[in-house]
RNA sequence: GCGCUCGUAGCUCAGCUGGAUAGAGCGUUUGGCUACGAACCAAAAGGUCAGGGGUUCGAAUCCCUUCGGGCGCACCA
């Protein structure tokens, strides 16, 4: 059994007759190595036992029989401080990865239940640009961890193919059509066109009605509409993909909103029949106010046309029948924290069993801006994701040219190198945090980065190549590991299937990219004061197992996160 | 106006369900390549945790309040 803190837990609760989750929860992770490994507060039980703390912590530690796998027990000031024996905890974490290898710290808590993760999901015929960036790589390394957690696990990738914005783009191709060639630069194009429409929609507001009903024919099918739509949606999809190959995502279900379009007419059926549709001004919508929302949610306007939440509620009764899924969860911008507000509330409406309603989930982030300001692609004030993606390869390339010019498949590693450091950087932080978009900040290779997790990777290579020992486990020596800089890579390596439990329960990726940056650090102390390719045979096998183990987790760790491991750089 | 959210070192951010002296990176200053890659390591300086109340043995963390920033509040997505 490898649960430390349990086993404490336990052996205190037997002592207390306290209940032994109750104890658990209040055991913590000591903040310094002098401290021990864990520590026991006894402060709270001070008023039930009418003793102090000090006193407290004093006679359990007297009335504990120290188990094998601890090596002391003190009392400090009310605390009482567990040091677990190092050679035990070592040899848990190693034959845990003996067994394990490639796999450790996968976990099947997920239970192969099924959780959709909706990311990324562009507006056709519009810039993908940084913006989007955060939602791409933030679904996508959530979409891994619960893979990794044994959750039956879907990404989706729900296009933003619909709407107003595309009666507008009708309009503005109706007018303007032959003076834009949309089919060698098709969204540079489009945008052009898009910006030039809204313009011409704020002057008038005539053209704006045309937008709408542009929309409406497209809706219902109307074929001139529908020709043109496909075609921005197609050569849209295709300059896309272009970005998620550089990123190395895939989607196991790409559909846009436009797929839902025939799926509406039953959710305005359930919802009258339900008694949940009223008229108000025009539109027909949900009255939330029950819920607590004083702001009704529109589910058709007044013309008679869809609206985003509308296929939003489609989508959830479509993806209940064919996923049967126990989780979903959407990935946006906090902006949206209103619109999902809305949306869950009504599908409570819809007579889904409630576990759809439940599993249903907003996993927002905060905003990028620019230095000039709010991004928008109207003002034409966007990035193009793209083009940050190989500014940052030509400049990994650059460096790979000047620190190792005799590399190989240059062009691969600083692919992976470039693009990884853009991944991580927007993955280090907690989601909620707005950035203000800084281009040498994120194409920074220097600190706590993906270049510098990678280059603690590649070293470690290099040794392991150096050598061409296989080490067992049997080879080991335990004790060769007990100094400071070895026994903090060994309880980071512990920590490793928690760190990932974590970053799923909180849907926040950065705690597995902090983990791995700890993890980078502390082989690289490692590093400066042990060689690893020592004289002496037990210190050598040992070490070599111990660094192997830190390149897989850090290599799984970013494959995880969607980043991939050069082994040269 | 109402709702949500954020405010921690010069800058960018961690700080787990409240626990011991508030931590990193960048930047600044200093030292280290005749040990396996210096995209590295070691060390120093730098904080009234926005302000004020409260709960508690104990608050950056929970509650209230003020101030400041961001976002949202029906026919966009």
């Amino acid at each position: 059994m490898r649960n430390f803190k349990r086993k404490i837990a336990d052996l205190l609760s037997a002592i207390l007759q306290i209940d032994e989750n109750e104890i658990y929860n209040n055991i913590n992770l000591t903040k310094e190595e002098s401290m021990g490994d864990y520590s026991f507060p006894c402060f709270s039980l001070a008023k039930t036992l009418k003793k102090s703390p000090i006193v407290i912590s004093q006679e359990l530690k007297e009335k504990i029989r120290t188990p094998d796998y601890i090596e002391k027990i003190e009392s400090v000031s009310g605390y009482l401080n567990f040091y677990l024996d190092k050679e035990e905890v070592t040899r848990t974490v190693f034959s845990e990865f003996e067994e394990k290898k490639d796999d450790y710290g996968r976990s099947n808590i997920g239970n192969n239940k099924t959780i959709l993760v909706e990311y990324s999901s562009p507006n056709i015929a519009k810039p993908f640009h940084i913006g989007h960036l955060r939602t791409t790589v933030i679904g996508h390394a959530l979409y891994n961890i619960y893979k990794f957690l044994g959750y039956n696990t879907i990404g989706i990738n729900h296009l933003g193919d619909y709407g107003t914005q595309f009666g507008k783009l009708i309009e503005a191709y109706k007018l303007w059509g032959n003076e834009y060639n949309i089919d060698d630069n098709p969204i540079d194009e489009l945008t052009k066109m898009y910006i030039r429409i809204n313009n011409l929609c704020e002057e008038d507001e005539k053209v704006l009605d045309r937008c709408r009903e542009n929309f409406k024919l497209l809706e219902e099918k109307e074929e001139y509409c529908t020709r043109l739509w496909e075609k921005f949606r197609d050569l849209s999809l295709k300059e896309f993909q272009r970005t998620y190959d550089l990123l190395g995502i895939k989607f196991d279900s790409i559909k846009g909103e436009a797929f839902y379009t025939d799926k509406i007419d039953e959710v305005v059926d359930i919802l009258k029949k339900n008694n949940k549709l009223v008229q108000s001004e025009g539109a027909m919508v949900v009255d939330l106010k029950e819920d607590g929302i004083d702001t009704p949610c529109i589910v058709k306007k007044s013309d008679g046309s869809s609206i985003y939440a509308t296929r939003d509620l489609a989508a959830i009764i479509y993806r209940s029948r064919v996923y049967d899924y126990d989780k979903s969860i959407y990935v946006t911008g906090y902006e949206q924290d209103f619109h999902f507000n809305q949306v869950f509330k009504v599908a409570k409406y819809l007579g889904l069993d409630d576990k759809y309603i439940n599993g249903l989930e907003h996993v927002s982030y905060g905003m990028y801006s620019l230095k000039e300001g709010k991004m928008s692609t109207r003002k034409g004030n966007f990035i193009k994701l793209e083009d940050i993606l190989n500014e940052s390869i030509s400049k990994a390339k650059q460096i790979i040219k000047e620190k190792n010019p005799d590399l190989s498949e240059i062009d691969e590693i600083s692919k992976k190198v470039g693009v990884g450091a853009v991944v991580f950087s927007d993955l280090y932080n907690s989601r909620i945090k707005d950035e203000v978009f800084d281009l040498d900040e994120m194409l920074s290779f220097q600190g706590e980065t993906c270049p510098y997790i990678q280059y603690m990777y590649v070293r470690i290579n290099s040794i392991l190549s150096k050598s061409s020992e296989n080490v067992l486990l049997k080879d080991i020596n335990y004790s060769k590991l007990s100094d400071e800089q070895s026994y903090s890579i060994v309880k980071l390596l512990y920590n490793f299937t928690d760190i990932i439990e974590q970053s799923a329960i909180k849907n926040e990726p950065y705690i597995l990219s902090r983990y791995l940056i700890d993890l980078a650090k502390s082989y690289s102390a490692f590093y400066n004061k042990n060689k690893v390719l020592s004289d002496n045979p037990d210190e050598r096998h040992s070490r070599l197992y111990l660094i192997n183990m830190v390149g897989t987790v850090l290599r799984k760790g970013l494959e995880i996160l969607g980043i991939q491991m050069p082994s040269k750089m």
